[in-house]
DNA sequence: TTGAAAGCGCTAACAT
DNA sequence: ATGTTAGCGCTTTCAA
């Protein structure tokens, strides 16, 4: 420093080798299990050898490696989380309440996306699984034999999300979309509609609007009432294809008088066209979708829909992984039935019956 | 097999510990090293050695150990991918850019989200970087010192994405945000408008929402035209918050014949707003947002908007990574200024002028 | 409070 | 085509 007359050079050549513990162990004239205790925080180091430490470490600008350091601990800070998509509102909802828990603990999640193909779920549970994470957190409860096979040998917590109904491997947080769909059957018999229709996803894929689907045909039938049409979509725009799909319905059964969407966004763009066409919503014409997205607050008209609680299901599912991580001795299989509550919006009558 | 008389009784007790290559090893009565090629699938083994391994990993349900594999080869099939949010149709669009592109290689992305804040970003990029990734890739040309830092002595490729207006560490990818609001604010001058208002994003977290702002009241203000009105808002439903935002300017400015907003979401609920109130749109007020969200194809009206060619600066991304993981001889520094198209859609009059 | 030795589960490099 | 040896960079365990 005092006098020292660096002239002003570039920067000292850097090795394009990685830096390692015995660096910073050098550089601090400590041994590199001291170092490790330190920039662990973990065991007891007098404060100056912490500090020289440290310097060293900052100076050099040294990054731990995880790889080294999980190999030998056995132990990985990584929860999977694995969902169908991030592409539409919802899963990036559970995402956040997920963030949200693990930032107060230790653990990381790390995404990965399947697409709601179920080839695409093995391989990438295949993958993050072998990286030994401490948790999986994985949407759904349909999964190939293989990847339940997986799940079930893991020997890490696993939470099933969104769905309860069916056998989980685990635990699991959700809501039941057959009741769901049971309900808003119930809602729009109540408000007096019967010729209804049902405009969703393709469906074989998304086994949660199936099972929605199911349950609302199922209380329809037992009043004696039957979908009057019915129209599915996949790709595209969610608002351009609920206008088209909504269009075409229209075309082909001039007296329905309540579409029921499998998704707030298709059902977003029906309403828009149906405004656009004046059609009296919700008089003449009902609607609803499912979600509760929040990004449609703002529309003139607001969708009749049920919140599928994203977000507490994020929050719970992070705080099982997160429990049981640390305490392995808890309990497994813990289940948890959240409860989806209707919204009648602006376009579902309001029934005269409680 | 063959009158094997095992009782109905449960499955053999798993041992709890994970299995590794030793087990399949053991039994399979192949060398640990040969099995390793086997699930490799590098080196030459006998057709027969390969069957007997692969069936012994199946039957054991082997997932091997990547974090041990890549310790021992000292290469990690994982790209970091540092964003904001995941709350907007942004990033997800440019996630799937890259995934498409990964997807055709053996690198995975790893999503790590920042919500904004240099501390955090700071945070997410060490702890990435601690897994030694093949490449990073990170959204925007701001970053505090130290990741700065981390980045250039990370040793892998860095391709900041989303915005090429500044001085990039390695590759960069994206538009120009200056460029893009000053090519608006002429497309605004040259229509006729003149008592313009901007809506955006509080903004000193946004810096590329702020580039355009400044390369829009550049060009304004070259035109002799000042900003009648301003108006910043930061969480909530976007949507909703432009309905807001827009009510409260025309309050305030009762005059103003054009609302320039941040981003498409806040846009079209400001669009909503207008329509909702009777104004005459674009002829007594015209509007555009920003991103080109396709999200809002579907809406009566087409905001006038700037597509952020999120995708390919996605897929342009990820290409620079695996090229340069293929070949570490490329040289870095790669520079991709992608050229966005302004869409008039029907709230921008057109001009009479090219 | 600090250090030395052993090894986590796998793969590179070198046999054979 | 297959096996053997020596680590990868860290942490655990034990000793001082």
């Amino acid at each position: 420093m005092a006098g020292n007359p660096n002239g002003n050079r570039h920067q000292i050549m850097r090795p394009r080798r990685p830096l390692t513990l015995r660096d910073v162990s050098e550089a601090s004239g400590v041994s590199e299990m001291t170092v490790s205790r330190v920039l662990r925080g973990k065991g007891d180091v007098s404060i100056a050898t912490r500090l020289r430490v440290q310097e060293a470490a900052k100076r050099l600008g040294y990054v731990p490696n995880k790889i080294a350091g999980s190999l030998a601990s056995s132990h990985v800070n990584l929860v999977a989380v694995i969902i169908p998509s991030l592409g539409n509102m919802v899963f990036p909802e559970v995402l956040s309440g997920i963030s949200e828990v693990l930032a107060t603990t230790s653990l990381q999640p790390v995404v990965g996306v399947t697409d709601y193909m179920p080839e695409k779920e093995e391989k990438v549970l295949f993958e993050m699984l072998s990286w030994r994470p401490a948790g999986v957190i994985i949407a759904g409860l349909e999964h190939s034999e293989a990847a339940q096979a997986m799940l079930a040998r893991a020997g890490v917590p696993v939470v099933e999300i969104m769905d309860v109904d069916g056998d989980p491997i685990d635990a699991c947080v959700g809501i039941s979309h057959r009741r769901a769909g049971r309900q808003m059957a119930e809602a729009i018999i109540a408000a007096g509609y019967r010729r209804i229709a049902f405009l969703g996803t393709k469906m074989p894929l998304d086994h949660r609007a199936r099972k929605r689907f199911e349950g609302f045909t199922q209380t329809l039938g037992k009043a004696g009432i039957e979908i009057v049409d019915q129209e599915f979509y996949s790709g595209g725009s969610a608002l351009a294809k609920g206008r088209e799909m909504t269009q075409t319905v229209l075309a082909r059964s001039p007296d329905v008088d309540f579409l029921y969407y499998s998704n707030d966004m298709i059902g977003a763009g029906g309403l828009l066209y149906l405004l656009d066409n004046g059609v009296d919503v919700p008089g003449q014409i009902g609607l609803a979708g499912f979600n509760g997205v929040e990004l449609l607050d703002g529309l003139s008209c607001r969708l009749a829909t049920m919140d599928a609680c994203r977000r507490a299901v994020g929050i719970k599912a992070a705080q099982i992984i997160a429990a049981r991580n640390a305490d392995p001795a808890l309990p497994a299989g813990e289940m948890v039935e959240l409860t989806p509550t209707l919204d009648p919006g602006d376009t579902l009558l309001r029934s005269f019956v409680a």
